[in-house]
DNA sequence: TTATTCTACAACCATATGGTTGCAGTTCAC
DNA sequence: GTGAACTGCAACCATATGGTTGTAGAATAA
């Protein structure tokens, strides 16, 4: 389980691998992810040197669209802006690109955990009524 | 200049590049990733030893929900479905989820080589002390 | 055989997403 | 000061998403 509902996306500082990032922030950090022009975005902004508009310039598509590109980064915390006069200076941060990674890992703990633990022996799957599960939806409306 | 987006997204060979992902590809990955059900129905489904209706009796939603979170996984490449009888067995693909950990190191590497191209002109990076990660939710209203 | 289980799929609904245009407010250049 | 550039936001549209119910067919159990 990779939910704790905390305010604060925290990595874990040392590597020993859980981190305690919230469904819902998981679910921004991959949806950001999910698109191509987004993750044309993270690259080109590493420099910290393009405001939104020079960013827009880019790309084949209205000014707006690219704004909300830049908005659902900056929800998912993969970008920062910064205001510099007229212009917001947009620039990814690393460090919620090393959290991304930091859950696939431990998605694959999480599954290799569970390989272990269940592996060979594997008793008759009667685990499908015995657990009603619902540990993972948290806050759902 | 950088005529990115609107084609194929070759990746500039720099260093480690070695997956051929489309971006049609990748983006379902990302949003086969960017659902806390889809997450743990990847953990649930490690052993091969669930149906989408054994699996559906662990969620708070119906078994046709539940089937297409299983379909949008299948399209990822993320699971697997392996008919016995009748009924569908669900397996995760562990090297499908390597793979997301390659884009995302891919990520890693295309900014880390822009840095390095670019970077030095502008002031060291300490602002990440100035601006810690609690602002995950944008502007506020 | 019959009844149950499991899957597949269609139809529907509410909301989110990704795009557009238009307008208003700042900040800068001249 | 005037105008241009940059941003922010609202309204709108088309489509995708995530959920529901209902129906139908195939495989298994009794």
């Amino acid at each position: 389980m990779v939910a704790v509902h905390s305010g604060v996306p925290t990595r874990s500082p040392s590597g020993s691998g859980q981190l305690q990032l919230g469904d819902a922030e998981v679910d921004r950090l991959f949806r950001a992810l999910a698109d191509a022009t987004r993750r044309d975005i993270l690259v080109q902004t590493c420099n910290g040197d393009l405001s939104v508009s020079a960013l827009a310039r880019r790309y084949p598509m209205s000014l707006t669209a690219v704004q909300k590109h830049v908005a659902v980064l900056e929800s998912a915390g993969l970008v920062r802006r910064d205001r510099r006069g007229r212009e917001s200076i947009v620039k990814t941060r690393p460090d919620t690109l090393a959290t991304a990674r930091a859950v696939l890992d431990a998605l694959e703990v999480q599954w290799r955990d569970r390989l272990e633990r269940f592996g060979e022996a594997l008793a008759p799957e009667q685990q499908d009524a015995d657990q009603p599960a619902a540990d993972q939806q948290g806050a759902q409306p």
